[in-house]
DNA sequence: TTCGTGACGGTTGAA
DNA sequence: CATTCAACCGTCACG
């Protein structure tokens, strides 16, 4: 019982679930469990066990455990936000081509434009607002802003990979978080690495 | 017994 | 600035 690390206050609230363990209802595991599910799975130890070893319920390693196996990160998944309605990414390169062609270009003007070359219709077309936001947002400086239309990409590693405010232990920078199909080797690819040789199961090498 | 699945109640964050 | 609402979360229970 005494044997979680409730190091700080960090998240010492909570649910407690059907096996005693602590979660946060709506929230991801923290990584240093996500992680450690991980390990034990490498180390030959059986999903089930997993689950009562750390307190997670098996539907929850069974999930984390065939999304390593695909993308090779432990991370989750994006949580939040919106999918562009209007602002697909068709629709952000033709606005950035009308600003790179003419950078004195008014929103409203785009706004004709887009409709004018048919690459919306009058009931998708964004709003001005939109595209002030979209220049403003996602163009900024036009300078150089990569040809590639990374569409979803683009707002992976901005800063930290995944939550920074959230007192989450964030022992190692896991996997970069983004570029998830760079290791496709799935299974030998845990980054461990500050695990030394102490157990795997000390709970608190990154308390804090 | 193990494990995949989906309903459920919840949180998040771009638009 | 506040609101929307679709994305994801982990647990639980079923099969």
């Amino acid at each position: 019982m005494l044997s979680v690390c409730l190091c700080h206050a960090e998240q010492a609230y909570g649910e407690v679930n059907q096996l005693g363990g602590v979660f946060v209802n709506g929230r991801p595991l923290p990584n240093a469990i996500r992680l450690r599910i991980v390990e034990l799975a490498q180390l030959g130890i059986r999903p089930c066990d997993i689950s009562r070893q750390l307190r997670v319920s098996h539907g929850c390693v069974s999930k984390i455990l065939a999304r390593y196996n695909e993308t090779g990160s432990i991370l989750p998944g994006a949580i939040g936000g919106s999918k562009p309605r209007v602002t697909t990414p068709n629709v952000v390169k033709h606005i950035r081509e009308y600003k790179q062609g003419d950078p004195g270009i008014f929103a409203w003007e785009i706004r004709d434009r887009l409709l004018a070359d048919n690459v919306c219709d009058k009931y998708n077309v964004p709003s001005v607002s939109s595209i002030s936001r979209i220049l403003r947002n996602k163009i900024g400086n036009l300078s150089q802003p990569s040809q590639y239309e990374n569409v979803k990409q683009q707002s992976s590693q901005p800063t930290i990979p995944y939550n920074h405010l959230y007192q989450y232990p964030y022992p190692n920078p896991i996997s970069p978080g983004s570029t998830k199909v760079g290791s496709h080797h799935p299974g030998v690819h845990v980054p461990t690495g500050h695990c030394q040789h102490s157990q795997v199961l000390a709970i608190s090498p990154f308390c804090q």
